[in-house]
DNA sequence: TTGTACGCGTTATCAC
DNA sequence: GTGATAACGCGTACAA
């Protein structure tokens, strides 16, 4: 054999038309048994395994591929455990639609790397709020590409799948002064890429979204709160601010909010070192709700947010707008979580 | 305008033919500077930004995607540090070759989810050893398309890219034996998918691969050391095991070999709850050689596999085959690293 | 350097 | 229920 059978094959091998063995492998219509019978014997025979993907693409306009993109290394991006369930809920949601993910990055590594512009995609996901989140709206816009963007800021009419973050983290920190804590420590996020960790001081500008609304939303209830910034959503980024908060005993606050729960794990892990137990001494809420394996016995009180179904939400996203149907942006809502790690602010 | 525009539009507009537009934006042939200006200016004008990805995979015979199984869900996949790690390899190495990654399940999901027979794949990558993974690579063979095997046993002339655990992990041990340990415990990978944490009897079979060969090589040295199980690697099945492991203060082992990094930490862990120092009362060995989160200040003595190094010899593999190169199967070396959770045995 | 002609493998449409 | 036809949009010999 020198190439591979094609369906006309199939069909001259099992004597009907090229367009009755093709309806046999789609089912869009009805075919009688023996017909269809006869068909997948000659595919069978030829070793014939259903349509070329890539013709039939071509034909049906439709891939069948969703893009999604990162703006950092796959490594990073996957060391979040909120983006990995995301992706999870994206890939579900994708599939109900019949389509697959392909990774895409947005800094073209190699030339020739598949991008925005070459691959072969019926929409995109974009992911994050990088700075090069509007090159690439432009690239999947310019080519008329249905396009959602999740936790970032795409402006201009384009679905977004965003969280309350201002509003969820003001829960957390109205939990906290209910509890009688005054002196309250805020451990962020990065404030921007390449962020070293540090305080935070009024004049730096925020310019990482998730950062800057849950910042805000503890500010509401404590805004005095001082902010430690930590270089990355790490164990190890918390607990140098953890050590960093609790280093002059003089100014040591009675709890700790966290933008998420790894940096929160951290942060415990400085309060053990610094000899403060929690939550008698200390307390200390998160963000994200995920498991962080190597807490137990701790459970952190934090706040539940939806990852899996952030993901699954873009996913509806795209396939509405590839049915030509309206998208509106969406807001999900994290759900607070007590667990044993907040407690009534000391004396 | 109704349609998206074609090269055909452009070069109508440009009032050159079809074809001399297409090499200006492929570039595989000299064309004139004007020429070139031209149809650029047309392709502007007309919001023509490249070929269509599709009629151009059907044309070439190859759509720049290489698709990547899995055998379970995306979040349980990422949860594994080494997995990530050689997704990034993986994307570099298909990436050197202009192709992007598409994620798979080899369990269809819904139907009219897209499968390794039904997307527009250039070659496949298979990761992990499932059930499944003989039927994945019966239909990427039935398609003839070019696939590796990461990780698993392929068999019959797939290239496949493995590790030298009995090898490595006898180097640890040996290392262990060096310092002066005799009674020592092995804390493996699950048996078995679906395994519940417990000791391992003679009799229970092995039949995931890596902890099969890890554990031999283990046992070349210590062949009487008692092994115990975990249910996955994380942080907290380890700290089960070593709980188990430190349980009788009669038999307690002065060092643990622990299959993965993971593990390795839970292990420190309780031998931390246990009171037991770590290395003055009880040495720990690792494996993977990943940055645990959370760790600090312990430094693993491990064996450092090249993750990323594994997908890119993948990639490469890819690439090589879509070349109609030949290739081989490849197996790569671990490099023994001391760090210090490893001394010499007490007394 | 540019243009002509053809086919890549399918599938939607419509007539039978 | 089946078959003929015509694109889908492009790339590449080959000739000019």
């Amino acid at each position: 054999m020198s190439r591979r059978a094609t369906i006309s094959d199939v069909a001259r091998t099992a004597g009907v038309a090229a367009s009755t063995a093709s309806v046999v492998f789609s089912g869009k219509t009805p075919v009688s048994d023996e017909t269809r019978a006869r068909v997948l014997a000659a595919a069978e025979q030829l070793g014939y395994t259903g349509p070329d993907p890539r013709a039939a693409s071509l034909r049906r306009g439709r891939s069948g591929i969703v893009g999604v993109v990162f703006e950092e290394h796959l490594g990073r991006t996957f060391q979040d455990p909120v983006k990995i369930l995301m992706m999870d809920g994206l890939t579900d949601g994708v599939a109900s639609l019949g389509a697959g993910l392909l990774l895409l990055r947005d800094r073209a590594e190699s030339s020739g790397d598949p991008t925005l512009t070459t691959a072969p995609i019926d929409a995109a996901v974009l992911v994050g709020c990088s700075g090069m989140l509007r090159e690439s709206l432009a690239a999947v816009r310019a080519r008329g590409i249905p396009v959602v963007v999740i936790e970032g800021d795409a402006g201009e009419g384009v679905p977004q799948i965003q969280l309350d973050n201002v509003e969820a983290q003001r829960l957390a920190a109205e939990h906290l002064r209910a509890l009688g804590h005054e002196r309250v420590a805020l451990v962020t996020l990065p404030v921007r890429s390449g962020w070293e960790p540090g305080w935070i001081s009024p004049d730096d500008e925020i310019t990482v979204d998730v950062t800057r609304d849950r910042l805000a939303g503890a500010r509401e209830v404590f805004p005095d709160a001082p902010a430690f910034a930590a270089a990355g959503s790490f164990i190890d980024e918390g607990a140098i601010a953890g050590r960093a908060i609790f280093a002059d005993p003089g100014t040591r606050p009675t709890a700790v909010i966290a933008q998420s729960d790894l940096l929160a794990a951290g942060v415990i892990r400085a309060a053990e070192e610094a000899g403060l137990r929690v939550p008698e001494d200390v307390s200390i809420t998160g963000f994200d709700g995920i498991v962080v394996d190597g807490l137990a016995p701790y459970a952190l009180t934090t706040l539940v947010q939806p990852a899996t179904e952030k993901g699954r939400a873009a996913g509806r996203a795209v396939a509405a707008m590839l049915d030509d149907r309206p998208v509106e942006s969406q807001q999900l809502e994290s759900i607070f979580r007590k667990g044993n790690t907040t407690g009534p602010a000391p004396e």
